[in-house]
DNA sequence: ACCTGAACACCGTTCAAGT
DNA sequence: ACCTGAACACCGTTCAAGT
């Protein structure tokens, strides 16, 4: 588990294989299957490890101020998919995995100790989940950015520059008119930043429940 | 592009092979690419197709109650991924496609018809359109519980069952104690519902901005 | 009981050869 | 110019054979 983390770390999904995966423990490719039932629960497992590290690391961060639990918690799941862009894409893939499933648990414990009404609480702690998966499914932009790319995609800096045409491929920047209009004020924009802000919103709109 | 659909509407993302595609088209499968670049290429133009016929569909919906308009959009590209869970996969497996930027150009402009402040509409767009697609991940759990589980995934129905073990494989419910107590006020939750309160609570926060 | 690694049944993708 | 479909370079997964 360790050495898969470790080759995802390195090379992303598409380097972890069975075969790379054996080779790199010095052994066949079928004795990964006495660990795992197969691929997905080598993912799960391995998405899983990370998260549960975080999250107790997020408890240290925290400190005994309750109001700030929530953005502890959110913010260190954040900058762990930053560190770790395969985490983001694989908790975004397969649904309630036990990774989503503890930080779900984690979100909600926060808002009880921050006071939001017990019925509201389920609801609450999904809003939040599901920004944070929503930003993770999205975050591993930069490493494809990077890259070179086939059509379809969206050029942030590109679109971030100004320049003539803000995509790549068959969507026009004609037909976006509102993120033509607005991304002139966000020449200076901060991912980290706007997941902030973002989770300022909602915890705004939780506060009124 | 249709042909293509249809294959993913019926058996999902694991149907849709160049082999199966290229005899549905009554072709070879080399000349698929004559159209598309590569298979991500052609997931990323069908979810595109779907997307841009959904938000088309919601503008009539909408109609002339502004306050509306970015609910129609929302539960509309929700409603979509019901009928299309693989739609749901496909937005939140690649970064920034076009189908995304659509939701968000759209999103953005009702939100400016809504009356938000200029300076954080762009904000404000991101937490809706992070929450479709951290609920559009998750969606596709229904389809996948249907069928036999590998380990390491969250059994809903047994969780709402109240059954005795609440997760299969690795993660122990005494691991989970908030999804625990709170599970009870859920035994007939409506996912569709829980979308729409959340939903509500981020509009809430974005009515403060 | 557990490991080995060749073999199987697939993929996506390429490309010489056809039309 | 466009299509064809066999061939290539991989996968995940299985399983008889070893230890």
């Amino acid at each position: 588990m360790h050495a898969a983390i470790e080759t995802l770390d390195a090379g992303g999904v598409d380097a972890l294989t069975f075969r790379s995966l054996a080779s790199q423990l010095s052994t066949g490719s079928g004795a990964i299957y006495h660990h795992v039932a197969n691929k997905e629960d080598l993912l799960t497992a391995a998405a899983d490890a990370v998260m549960t590290s975080v999250l107790d690391g997020a408890a240290a961060a925290a400190g005994a101020d309750a109001s700030q639990g929530v953005r502890a918690v959110v913010l260190g799941v954040f900058d762990a998919i930053s560190a770790h862009p395969w985490v983001g894409t694989q908790l975004a893939a397969a649904p309630w995995q036990p990774a989503v499933l503890r930080l779900f648990d984690r979100v909600g414990a926060e808002l009880d100790a921050l006071g939001v009404p017990e019925r509201a609480q389920f609801d609450a702690a999904s809003v939040l989940v599901h920004h944070v998966l929503g930003v993770a499914s999205q975050y591993d932009a930069g490493a494809h950015l990077a890259s070179a790319q086939p059509g379809g995609r969206f050029d942030r800096s590109a679109f971030l520059d100004g320049a003539t045409s803000a995509l790549t491929g068959e969507v026009d920047a004609a037909d976006l008119p509102f993120l033509t209009r607005v991304v002139r004020q966000l020449q200076n924009h901060d991912d980290r930043e706007q997941f902030r802000a973002g989770v300022e919103i909602i915890l705004v709109g939780i506060s009124h429940l």
